[in-house]
DNA sequence: AAATAGCGCAACCGCAGAATC
DNA sequence: GGATTCTGCGGTTGCGCTATT
C-alpha cells in the first residue's frame, strides 16, 4: 500500500521492471555527488522515472560500492544459520552482522537454499524423531537443531555437489568489492549475456578502496559496451 | 533441437512505524 | 494531536538461465 499521493502522481510516468545502464548510471552520479537519503526527492531531482523506494532499493541491494558479491561462504552460511535460529525472519537484522550482504540477499538464501536442506533434513529426520522430544523441545530449540542439521547437511552437500548458481554471476565468485555485473543477473538487455559470461570479472573498487585493477586476462572489459558503462561508473566513483 | 521443469535472483508490493508538517 | 510523507522491512512474484527429458 502506498498511501503516499506523491507515488500515485508519479505513478502516470513512472517505470517499473528492470533497471538500464543509463539509470543506473544516473543514480550512481546522483548519490557520488550529493549523498543519499529523501529517496522520493532523489528520484525526482536524479531526473529517474522511478519511485523513491526503487531508487533505495536498486541503491542498497545492488549499485552500493561496499556490497559484496559471490558466494556465501561457509562461515556466513553457519552464522545466517545461527542468527535465524536466534531472531527468526528478521534479515535486516541478520545482514547487519554479515558486512557487505544484504537482507535481500540473506533472505533470497534462505529461501532457495537452506530452506530447501531443511525441509529435506526434516523429511529425513521425521522418521526418526520420536514424538517426545518434539513435545519437548521449544521452538528455538527447535530451530538451532534444524540449523545444525541443515549446516552440517549443507557443509558436506557444498564440498562434494553443491553447485550454486553460478550461471549469471561467474564474475563474481572472488568476494570482491564489485560493480554491477553485466552478466546475465544484471537487468540490463542482454544481448550482452555471451561474452558477459566469458568476461570472468572486472574488478572495480569503490572509493575507499581505490586501487583500481585491471591487469589480468580477468579483468578485463570485452565489448566497447561493458567498457564504457565501467568506466563511467569509475568516473562517476571517482566525483 | 525443442519443450519444460526447476532454480536463483532482482524487483515489486503491502504494511507498519518514524519523521515531518 | 492529527494528517501526511518517508523509510525500511518481510513476503512474494516474474524473468532469465541451466539442466533435463
Amino acid at each position: 500500500m502506498d498511501k503516499n499521493p506523491n507515488n500515485s502522481q508519479e505513478n502516470n510516468e513512472v517505470r517499473k521492471g528492470p533497471w538500464t545502464m543509463e539509470e543506473d548510471l544516473i543514480l550512481i552520479n546522483y548519490i557520488a555527488n550529493h549523498g543519499e537519503g529523501v529517496w522520493n526527492s532523489l528520484a525526482r531531482s536524479a531526473g529517474l522515472k522511478r519511485t523513491g523506494k526503487s531508487c533505495r532499493l536498486r541503491w542498497l541491494n545492488y549499485l552500493r560500492p561496499d556490497v559484496r558479491r559471490g558466494n556465501i561462504t561457509a562461515e556466513e552460511e553457519l552464522l545466517i544459520m545461527e542468527l535465524h535460529a536466534k531472531w527468526g525472519n528478521r534479515w535486516s537484522k541478520i545482514a547487519k552482522h554479515l558486512p557487505g550482504r544484504t537482507d535481500n540477499e540473506i533472505k533470497n538464501y534462505w529461501r532457495t537454499r537452506i530452506q530447501k536442506h531443511l525441509k529435506q533434513v526434516e523429511s529425513s529426520s521425521t522418521s526418526t524423531t520420536t514424538s517426545r522430544q518434539e513435545t519437548t523441545m521449544s521452538s528455538s530449540d527447535n530451530h538451532r537443531e534444524q540449523a545444525c542439521a541443515a549446516a552440517s547437511h549443507l557443509s558436506t552437500a557444498s564440498a562434494s555437489t553443491q553447485q550454486p548458481n553460478n550461471n549469471y554471476v561467474s564474475n563474481q565468485q572472488q568476494n570482491t568489492p564489485y560493480l554491477p555485473s553485466m552478466s546475465a543477473s544484471s537487468s540490463y538487455p542482454v544481448d550482452h549475456h555471451q561474452h558477459a559470461m566469458e568476461a570472468t570479472s572486472y574488478n572495480i573498487v569503490p572509493p575507499h578502496q581505490m586501487h583500481p585493477v585491471v591487469t589480468t586476462t580477468d579483468n578485463f572489459w570485452v565489448t566497447p559496451d561493458e567498457d564504457l558503462w565501467a568506466m563511467q561508473l569509475f568516473n562517476a566513483y571517482n566525483n
